[in-house]
RNA sequence: GGGGUGGUAGUUAAGUUGGUUAUAACGCCGGCCUGUCACGCCGGAGGCCGCGGGUUCAAGUCCCGUCCAUCCCGCCA
């Protein structure tokens, strides 16, 4: 306990087993309710909120005081601890039996007016205004709570590494730019002129030279730079929970990355994680079209390619020509509620992700199909069809034909955004998988192979002998991601510690030796000195959180979020600086 | 880089086929009120309708551009 605290309790503490104690009070005045004769104000702490009485039981300063009292004042509240009259009582307060008659009130800080109210009517002002001021949108309970769960799952998470051998190690942030990933952002040197450090994408480099430097067992919470467009769910600074274990197997990075996640979900939420099943990429993708499958609701894809091969409908006819596919899913009873309005609406959508269109039907009676469908399915295989998708009488099947490319991400986001639209998600449940055996190489636009993960990913030992032939791309890798509600809130793999499969990869990537040195020298130089066998795993901690919170949006789990063009409204980062500044990094801008 | 939505008092919103002085709620200022709890009642102040052009007798409203916020595609090993 701390021996010099002013306060005696805090707002939120305050209950009937209070009752006749004298206490002393800080906070922020949520109301103020003055009848003339009898004031009230609520005050409000990190904690909760309590009311404040001022009547004929107060002193008169409390009866002066209170009369200048506004939202958004700091108040000392010194009184005592009273029962609330019978029909006083407030059941909609945790505080509500009690109140605090004041003895004396002193104002220790005023407020502007306010640039928006801080109540939790539903109404909230804009994001913009909101961030602007966040030092006041921090106040609001939601936020409150949120930033409370966030301390808390992180100190979970510590809390099991630190249990089972784990050293909490801090790696550089002014770091050195590595090729490939997202773009860096970049420091400029004042020393060495022209030179440059980056901040750092992940630790992922640093994490592995300590696993050669002997710390077997590494976490840091790390922050995060990429230099990207953002999204809901991306900020361009961000936190990862890092981990790296030597002499791994991937059951056992596994086993740990399931200690973390169940330590944070039973800390903040009371119950765990449970048995986590695992799914191949392969079948996520069939099943899903995604590889970060949302395994709250079923409606899963199925492939009709081959029933359909003798089909004449152009769309199908020319897709499978091309050596596309064919696939699509059933909407269980929305016959009836689709209108035109909204299956083009889902067209519009699959468009989005690159399909040409989309071939929706509705069911009826004897497996009677209207609309497009019915033209892509010929009669002789009509109920073979229906057979595959489950699809019966009232139901809405949707096909898409195309590139599988084009197909999957098309149809798997449709899914999901129908069971949203169509509230097929059950509310606060948690349906986790990993999905594993990635491929370890996919093929660019412009014709080379660049890593799905990242280039020190090891390859499943049986697909080494597999490199430069013509079949890479069948090459899975021993990676792992770990997924909850179709976010990926963690990913990793067993790294390659056998610099001669390092070079394979490099060479696979089409990074050439001086690239390999120039870039890499210190890490490949490294592993050549007794690198243990090593693996790991990073969690998206913000994501996590945000699935702990209900958060709808990134920026609500991080104290101090940049805009989605990367500014931060509170401080106007980022700035221009004085052109002194610039000569002394010899920098020049050229706006 | 591309597409969708939004920007009107401090805040949140309304604003009709383009037409008189741009509304309301909350907040703010002043007053009243002895049991309120999103207290209530009376009165008041508060506007570059994001910004810049254009069309028109007339623009918050129509057109073009631009900035900001937000969501999505691309991007994010």
């Amino acid at each position: 306990m701390l021996k010099h605290v002013t306060r005696t309790h805090t707002c939120g503490q305050l209950r009937a087993e209070h009752i006749g104690t004298p206490v002393v009070l800080q906070g922020w005045v949520s109301a103020v309710r003055d009848r003339g004769g009898v004031a009230f104000a609520v005050l409000r702490d990190r904690f909760g909120s309590v009311q404040i009485t001022v009547d004929e039981r107060s002193t008169d300063a409390a009866r002066a005081a209170v009369k200048g009292v506004r939202l958004e004042y700091v108040l000392q509240v010194e009184g005592t601890v009273q029962a609330r009259a019978e029909g006083a009582v407030n059941n909609k307060m945790e505080s509500g039996d009690i109140e605090v008659i004041a003895t004396s009130i002193q104002i220790l800080s005023r407020t502007q007016p306010l640039p928006f109210v801080l109540d939790d009517r539903g109404e909230s002002a804009l994001e913009e205004t909101r961030l602007r001021n966040r030092f006041l949108d921090l106040r609001r309970p939601l936020l409150q709570h949120n930033l409370r769960v966030r301390h808390v799952a992180a100190q979970a998470a510590r809390g099991f590494l630190n249990g089972t051998e784990f050293l909490e190690i801090e790696t550089p942030v002014l770091t050195r730019a590595t090729p490939e990933g997202a773009r860096d952002y970049l420091v400029p040197s004042r020393v060495h002129p022209g030179s440059w450090y980056a901040l750092p994408q992940s630790p992922q480099l640093f994490k592995q030279l300590l696993m050669v430097g002997g710390f077997d067992r590494y976490y840091q919470i790390a922050r995060c730079f990429r230099d990207e467009d953002l999204r809901l769910d991306r900020q361009p600074e961000f936190t990862q929970i890092d981990i790296e274990i030597s002499f791994p197997s991937r059951e056992l990075v596994m086993e740990v990355a399931e200690g973390v996640a169940n330590a944070m979900w039973e800390a903040t939420l009371g119950e765990g994680v449970g048995t986590i099943p695992v799914l191949s990429y392969a079948d996520a993708m069939d099943l899903y079209g995604v590889d970060a499958p949302d395994r709250r609701f079923e409606m899963t894809l199925h492939t009709l390619s081959a029933l359909l091969h003798e089909a004449t409908f152009p769309p199908v006819r020319s897709a499978l020509d091309a050596g596309g596919v064919i696939r699509g899913f059933t909407v269980k009873g929305a016959a009836a509620g689709s209108s035109r309005k909204v299956l083009d609406a889902w067209t519009a959508f699959v468009k989005e992700y690159g399909l040409g269109g989309l071939m929706w039907g509705k069911v009826a009676a004897e497996g009677v199909i209207s609309g497009p469908a019915a033209k892509a399915i010929p009669e002789e295989v009509r109920e073979a069809v229906l057979a595959e998708l489950g699809a019966e009488d009232g139901d809405v099947i949707l096909l898409g034909a195309g590139e599988l490319r084009h197909v999957n991400p098309g149809l798997g986001r449709l899914r999901v955004h129908i069971a949203k639209e169509r509230d097929l998600i059950p509310e606060g449940t948690f349906a986790f998988c990993w999905v594993v055996d990635f491929p370890l190489f996919e093929k660019a636009d412009d014709g080379s192979w660049t890593s799905v993960h990242h280039p020190f990913t090891a390859p499943r030992p049986e697909h080494i002998p597999l490199f430069g032939t013509d079949r890479m791309g069948e090459m899975l890798s021993d990676s792992y991601d770990l997924v909850c509600n179709g976010s990926e809130i963690g990913g990793g793999s067993i790294r390659i510690h056998d610099p001669v499969v390092q070079a394979q990869v490099f060479e696979a990537l089409g990074i050439s030796e001086t690239e390999q040195q120039e870039k890499f020298g210190f890490l490949l130089n490294a592993l050549s000195y007794g690198a243990p066998p090593h693996g790991g795993l990073a969690f998206g901690f913000d994501r996590c959180v945000m699935l702990l919170t209900g958060a709808t949006s990134i920026r609500d789990v991080i104290a101090f979020p940049k805009t989605t063009s990367a500014q931060d409204l509170l401080s106007g980062a980022p700035a221009r600086v004085p052109t002194k500044d610039l000569d002394d990094l010899h920098v020049r801008s050229t706006k």
